[in-house]
DNA sequence: GTGAAAGCGCTAACAG
DNA sequence: CTGTTAGCGCTTTCAC
């Protein structure tokens, strides 16, 4: 592996007849270039095969062209939407992805924000685990967009919980059940308290019980204690965290010979890779993970405008559906 | 959102009655400083809340302390382990972790080849779709690992593939099979090739019949059009490109009111996520995926010793086994 | 519309 | 072991 020696501006420039700050400018600022010069100025580039340096660009101007992402934990499919949405968004825009993963845990959030802060213009934070404070206290200092949660005065794109989970108990309640039983993800999960909310509000306006039990991990693993307890709290319908962990509970109800949906109902959220191939599929809660993505990115390389224009922080709200498979029936008589 | 402004070594410098460059040092050569000297600085930048700008680090010595990894497509589970792999790895060196997608293109991915390069220190190609020439040929001129990949004069870390197709031909006659088909993956796809060619050659030396179709979407969806021409190959074991094809295989045949295994076995590559949830549950090759991605970042972030110590670029292989669950059985009488 | 000059923040010789 | 001196490649005033 050699480096050739690459052409810098003035190469360029001299090979050009101009000055440095004219081929800069025919790059970066276009319209302040007389349009011939600028053409010209391009051959030239072009044929020495010169490309500007990212780096040099960013240490004298303070923007990398760059973004970075950071997920929680990767082996959980539900972030590949997002992570595609904004890897897309960001690539579209000629703009340099990094994404990293925090293990669930606010401190490595934390350290990671610090680390890349000089290299990125910008976070995009899926399901952060910070506290809201935390992270108020950090879009102060960066430039933060959060995913699939929500923070007072900082911009955000969710998919609709609220809308999502009364969707789910009215589903549940067409089906004749009577109670449910929310078997809740992490503590730090802001997700977890926004669906239990939702969910709660819903059974009550029907008349039916909801109760919470957890946390539970978030994972295949999580399902064996949640089923374990729902079991118990004798209620007909779960819902669970998310996929993960409804599919974990499918398979301790399994074992146990408990059958879905007969005798219980199971529900999940986020409709990820594999809850249409267990068994039973999953009735989950789908909503558009790569348009939330890409629609972060987004937020984040106009952010310069909105602050602009004084709205105040965007939030997007994106809809949200149940997808119906067959792990919900009929409440037992 | 307001950037304040931070130290730099010449704050640093000044406050701790040295000159830049030693603060230079303190941080970047811990050995060309007297320990005390260096103690004092660290703790001055500490008080100070100093810390390097990569950018200005990288712009003057060339080292970017950033690594990038390309992949093929994110919505294939294959490549979560490689990723975390990569990034874990990474991260433990403190180093930043690009992530990028080639969408199945060779020349998406030498377009971010070039494009990053000033950006980073080498690249991960994880399933690269370019040529054997083009990839020596940038090879040249980029620091380039491949994860299931090999070319000649290049570093590589692959999951044995050879070993694993001679299991999955070995589990399969000793089922009683006598005619095996392979549904392959993209023509450009070096694993298609070598996973046909270890079958075939395992299916000869077991006196099986073995036949290549294809090629086929290595995808859920190109399971449709692969089952049908399985079906009409009258074999009565089927092993597809990857799980995805498996699993699309798998509900095709279910469709058309084929029993598996009864009927006809069918096996994957990979073990991704949902492998063991769809049903029947599939049988399939699995490796240490992540261990790949680590590895590869570990020879990048070693390769000046490996070129000084003229020992060739490193081919690691690593051991896969054979994952056996429900969609393998006994032949049909 | 274009040029000259001054850095962005850091490291790498080269002296001492 | 430490300080001095030049830049890395680019953008950005400020003149003209």
């Amino acid at each position: 592996m050699t480096r050739p020696k690459r052409p810098t501006v003035y190469d360029v420039a001299r090979e050009a007849g101009v000055a440095a700050s004219t081929v800069s400018r025919a790059f970066g600022n276009p319209r302040r270039v007389n349009a011939a010069t600028r053409t010209h100025v391009l051959e030239v580039a072009e044929r020495m095969g010169y490309h500007p340096s990212p780096l040099a660009t960013a240490l004298q101007s303070g923007r990398t062209a760059t973004v970075a992402m950071l997920v929680p934990d990767i082996a959980n499919p539900h972030f590949f939407g997002p992570i595609r949405g904004a890897e897309r968004r960001a690539a579209a825009a000629g703009i340099t992805f990094i994404l990293g993963f925090t293990e669930e845990s606010a401190d490595a959030e934390r350290d990671q924000i610090a680390r890349l802060s000089r290299s990125v213009d910008g976070f995009v934070l899926a399901s952060s685990r910070l506290p809201a404070d935390a992270a108020a206290e950090l879009a102060r200092e960066h430039n933060l967009v959060l995913v699939n949660r929500e923070v007072e005065g900082m911009p955000s794109v969710v998919v609709d919980n609220a809308s999502g989970s009364a969707q789910i108990v009215d589903h549940l309640a067409s089906l004749g059940h009577r109670s449910l039983v929310y078997l809740s993800g992490p503590h730090a999960s802001w997700l977890a308290g926004e669906r239990w909310r939702a969910l709660s509000t819903g059974a009550r306006a029907r008349g039916m019980a909801a109760s919470r039990l957890g946390p539970f991990a978030p994972q295949v693993a999580g399902g064996g204690a949640a089923a374990d307890a729902a079991l118990v709290s004798g209620a007909t319908a779960v819902v669970a965290h998310n996929d993960l962990l409804a599919i974990g509970i499918l398979r301790r109800l399994a074992e146990r010979g408990v059958r879905v949906p007969e005798q219980v109902s199971v529900v999940g959220y986020d409709d990820i890779f594999g809850a249409d191939l267990c068994s039973p599929a999953l009735t989950t809660l789908a909503g558009p993970q790569e348009e939330a993505g890409r629609a972060a990115v987004e937020i984040l390389l106009t952010a310069g405008a909105q602050h602009a224009s004084g709205d105040g922080p965007r939030r997007l709200v994106l809809p949200s559906h149940l997808v119906i498979r067959e792990s919900t029936g009929p409440a037992p008589a």
